[in-house]
RNA sequence: GGGUUCUUAGCUCAGUUGGUUAGAGCGUCUGCUUGACGUGCAGAAGGUCAUAGGUUCGAAUCCUAUAGAACCCA
């Protein structure tokens, strides 16, 4: 071993000075780059494909490092590690940008050919489509980059297509004229997963419409006046007294004229509103079954972007529909056919892209049949083939699957994969194939594309560009990606796996939590609430950074964040970084030496190798439940509490007096452990733990800390009895301490200190000695306890701390019956139960056993703390 | 309206199949230039485990109801 000659070793970690150091080093040497290699087991994760339009936030930091944490364990673990990643070409949402970009240049969609607005679009995403790659390099993410992939590549291009050749041949994806939700911003069909519903304060209009031929008015109430212009019928329930004269009537449709019929349907509530409601097949789901079930006209009033068409009088025509809105309610008032208005909170459907109303709307659309295809996903998750975690999400996805409808899949939008369907010009035959017809001439293909989602879901499987990485590296290991796509792409993603390829996508799914401020609210732009991640990296590190993420987000609850926790991954690396500045500082003045790195070894050497044994057996467990959480609280208090706070502080008595050789072995046996807790904590804190194993020693260009094994579990480290021999010694020292504190005596002053015990070994006395400042200590079983102590009780060992008058027999007294009130609360507690002859004769041996011992400990205590109690007066 | 999840210290959360004297970090208070670290060290205070019932020898943990919060679906 030959740790680096250390002229000055920085009191603080800077994360500057390493890390990008470190990301060139591992990227030159081309660590993470995987081949097929069958005698190694694969690993491999695929990257949830981040949009080309995406920038980096805050969720990206949990859910690519807890990626990394899997890929870079696992690679440790010697798996042949494959993280794959790549970007989404998000058709609606580039689309959109691109659109938006032009329009500064005076250029419109409509005076472009398809060809050049594509042109326009990958201009765009090579000025932005990597940018967020860069920024995930920050965070030391170990990706394959030679693995790069684009949903748009020409392989998954193709493979997009011909998965869709080969639906449209099995039957499973057909053309129709449905309603389907339109969004008027970018004038396009979306699927009912992209529709969000907002409550609105809206109000509710009562309309009076009269019935043919009589008196009377049919009454009906909505929330959506200007739709009235396309309503072909009058609906009320079959059972509703108040009604049932009127069906089979007409009523003449006020403005318009039409003359229209009223019905019975048991759809209608007979509570809402009037109990009668218009109807409007066009322009509402409902009413458009009611209109397939009573064979409705279908009215459609709306052009593409919401204006009103030619179907409305002519004083209606090409306006918004809020500005009909308002127009048919003013005529109807005019009228004299505006009954009333009520305040009414509904929900509203939203486009998630363009935020505004969704329009339900009839047009010429590509469904997906989805009820075949469900069965064999919705089985593999159900037999336990994929898991879940946690757990419950498994019931949000039986729910869903069992109440699919069919999938819209094709958008009004040019980028993106255009669907493979020609029509002839003549015989307006249907022409579906990957290559196009060999008579092109004759036909003129489909201008739609398809849904981003209907191309994404083959990620998986299409990421792997030949048959042989394929079979290798799929089924894909696990998945990490936040719970709001599970429909959108997860399902989906299960759902393609078992129809093109007979087998699941990836075995484990984990959903990360969701980021939200300390008030709880999501993190969002228009808020302001979302803190930059590369902000933070610059101000405290990626280390820190990645380390509180994993820290606070517990698995399967949203993490409240605020940029300040991260000082708690900044401080811990902190102390790793001292830690080891310690033990390099004193291997400049003490020879390390591997011989001896098992000798004088004594119960604390052994406790802290039996702890570190447990730590990677907790962090194993943990990360194979994929409890993160817990894996970097155990490794947190395993650096902290165990390595630093008391190995350390117990090895400094021996690396100041030991004799020369007892030096070398000390220091050298703490090295070597401290090398292997920064295995352990490298996948989580990839940047400092590399800088400082490289300072350990030596080491060849091209080694790193990333491709040594992971330290391995052995059950014969564990050792139960050094184990309690220290937390005896945990235990004196502390109640020592707690005296000096609340007796305020100043740590610089050596005090002296009596135990009347028959059980301190040599060994034990000299680190109680070294940990609290002991000028003589006395061991004896016999003792009497001087006059003028403050007094504890630890085990069966009275600790008696003299102190000339310095102590005040009354505070004293308080602090002693204090401890007797609160161990005579917990021993009436145990005598109560083992006197329960219930519990006696029905609670488990080893239980009973233990409750005994308890009380057999605490009862000696207390006889001990009441003799102290009356020496003192 | 249906579903899922949550409610434990001032704050954020642990608490595995019911067997604790209910834990951690942050914050608070006290003391500390102890030869790695003040991004630190030592010590302390702080909880009727949302509420009400029930099951059990035993409940933070299981069941029921109630209240409140979040998310998803319609």
């Amino acid at each position: 071993m030959h740790p680096k000659n250390l002229a000055d070793i920085p009191k603080a970690y800077n994360p500057k000075d390493t890390e990008d150091k470190w990301y060139k080093y591992w990227y030159d040497h081309n660590l993470y780059h995987s081949e097929v290699d069958e005698s190694k087991k694969a690993y491999t994760i695929v990257i949830p494909p981040p949009n080309i339009t995406g920038i980096l936030h805050i969720g990206h930091i949990l859910n690519n490092t807890l990626q990394d944490i899997y890929i870079r364990y696992k690679r440790m673990k010697g798996f042949n590690s494959c993280w794959v990643p790549g970007i989404d070409h998000a058709s609606i949402a580039t689309e959109a940008k691109v659109v938006a970009l032009l329009k500064e240049q005076g250029i419109t969609k409509e005076n472009i050919s398809r060809e050049e607005f594509l042109k326009h679009c990958y201009k765009w995403k090579e000025k932005y489509g990597g940018l967020i790659f860069q920024q995930l390099r920050k965070l030391g993410v170990s990706c394959d980059w030679q693995r790069e992939r684009f949903t748009m590549d020409d392989h998954y291009y193709k493979k997009v297509i011909e998965a869709f050749v080969k639906l449209y041949k099995e039957g499973l994806i057909y053309r129709g004229y449905r309603m389907v939700n339109w969004d008027p911003a970018s004038k396009s069909a979306i699927s009912d997963e992209e529709v969000f519903y907002k409550e609105i304060q809206g109000k509710l209009w009562y309309f009076k419409y009269p019935v043919k031929d009589s008196n009377e008015f049919v009454i009906v109430a909505t929330t959506r006046p200007e739709t009235m212009l396309g309503d072909t019928g009058i609906a009320v329930n079959p059972e509703d007294e108040r009604y049932k004269h009127l069906v089979g009537k007409t009523v003449i449709l006020p403005i318009v004229g039409r003359e229209i019929p009223i019905f019975a349907d048991s759809y209608v509530d007979k509570e809402f509103g009037t109990g009668a409601v218009k109807v409007t097949p066009a322009h509402d789901t409902n009413d458009y079954d009611m209109g397939l079930r009573h064979n409705l006209e279908m009215v459609n009033i709306f052009n593409e972007d919401a204006t009103t068409n030619g179907n409305v009088p002519t004083e209606f025509q090409e306006i918004d529909r809020n500005e009909a809105r308002y127009k048919v309610i003013e005529r109807m008032q005019e009228l004299g056919l505006l009954q009333k208005i009520e305040d009414y909170t509904n929900k509203v459907g939203y486009s998630q892209r363009g935020n505004v109303p969704i329009e339900p709307y009839l047009s010429e659309q590509w469904f997906m049949k989805m009820e075949e295809l469900c069965k064999p996903a919705l089985k593999v998750v159900q037999e336990g083939k994929i898991k879940f975690h946690p757990d419950h999400w498994h019931k949000t996805y039986e729910h869903w699957m069992t109440n699919i409808r069919d999938w819209c899949i094709s958008r009004q939008l040019w980028w993106g994969h255009r669907i493979p369907v020609w029509y002839h010009n003549s015989t307006k035959d249907i022409y579906c194939g990957v290559e196009p017809p060999p008579d092109i001439e004759n036909w003129h293909q489909d201008d739609d594309v398809l849904d981003t989602w209907a191309s994404s879901w083959l990620w998986a499987q299409d990421v792997f560009t030949n048959e042989r990485d394929q079979k290798y590296y799929y089924p894909t290991d696990l998945l990490v990606t936040a719970p709001d796509i599970i429909f959108f792409w997860v399902a989906r993603m299960i759902i393609a796996g078992m129809h093109f390829l007979g087998e699941i996508p990836f075995k484990d799914v984990y959903f990360t939590s969701l980021v939200r401020d300390t008030q709880g609210r999501k993190m969002s732009k228009s808020l302001g609430n979302s803190p930059d991640p590369l902000d933070l990296i610059k101000e405290h590190g990626t280390d820190a950074l990645r380390f509180t993420m994993t820290y606070i987000a517990p698995l399967g609850q949203d993490v409240l964040f605020s940029s300040g926790m991260v000082e708690i991954g900044r401080n811990f690396a902190n102390k790793m970084w001292n830690a080891g500045r310690f033990l390099l500082m004193n291997a400049q003045t003490i020879k390390l030496d591997s011989l001896l790195v098992n000798k004088y070894l004594d119960f604390t050497d052994k406790w802290i190798m039996s702890r570190f044994d447990k730590t990677i057996k907790e962090v194993d467990d943990a990360l194979d439940k994929f409890e993160v959480n817990a894996a970097s609280k155990i490794i947190y208090s395993y650096v902290w509490n165990d390595f630093c706070d008391w190995y350390i502080e117990l090895s400094k008595t021996r690396l100041y007096h030991g004799s020369d050789e007892v030096k070398s072995a000390v220091l050298t046996r703490a090295i070597t452990l401290f090398e292997q807790m920064l295995k352990l904590v490298h996948p989580f804190m990839p940047f400092i733990t590399e800088e400082i194993w490289q300072l350990l020693d030596e080491r060849k260009e091209g080694e790193s800390i990333s491709v040594v094994p992971f330290p391995v579990f052995k059950s014969n480290m564990i050792d139960e009895a050094s184990e309690k021999e220290l937390s005896f010694v945990q235990d004196v020292v502390t109640a020592i301490r707690n005296i000096r504190g609340e007796m305020n005596i100043s740590p610089a002053k050596a005090i002296n200190v009596f135990l009347k015990s028959s059980s301190v070994s040599f060994a034990q006395e000299r680190y109680i000695k070294a940990l609290v400042k002991i000028d003589q200590l006395t061991v004896d079983v016999n003792l009497d306890k001087p006059k003028g102590c403050a007094s504890a009780v630890v085990k069966e060992c009275e600790i008696f701390i003299p102190l000339e008058g310095l102590v005040d027999i009354d505070f004293e007294r308080g602090r002693i019956e204090k401890e007797i009130a609160r161990l005579l609360n917990s021993f009436n507690g145990v005598r109560k139960k083992l006197e329960n002859e219930n519990f006696v004769s029905k609670a488990p041996p080893d239980v009973i056993e233990k409750e005994r011992q308890k009380m057999a400990d605490w009862e000696k205590a207390l006889v001990k703390l009441q003799s102290i109690l009356e020496d003192l007066d």
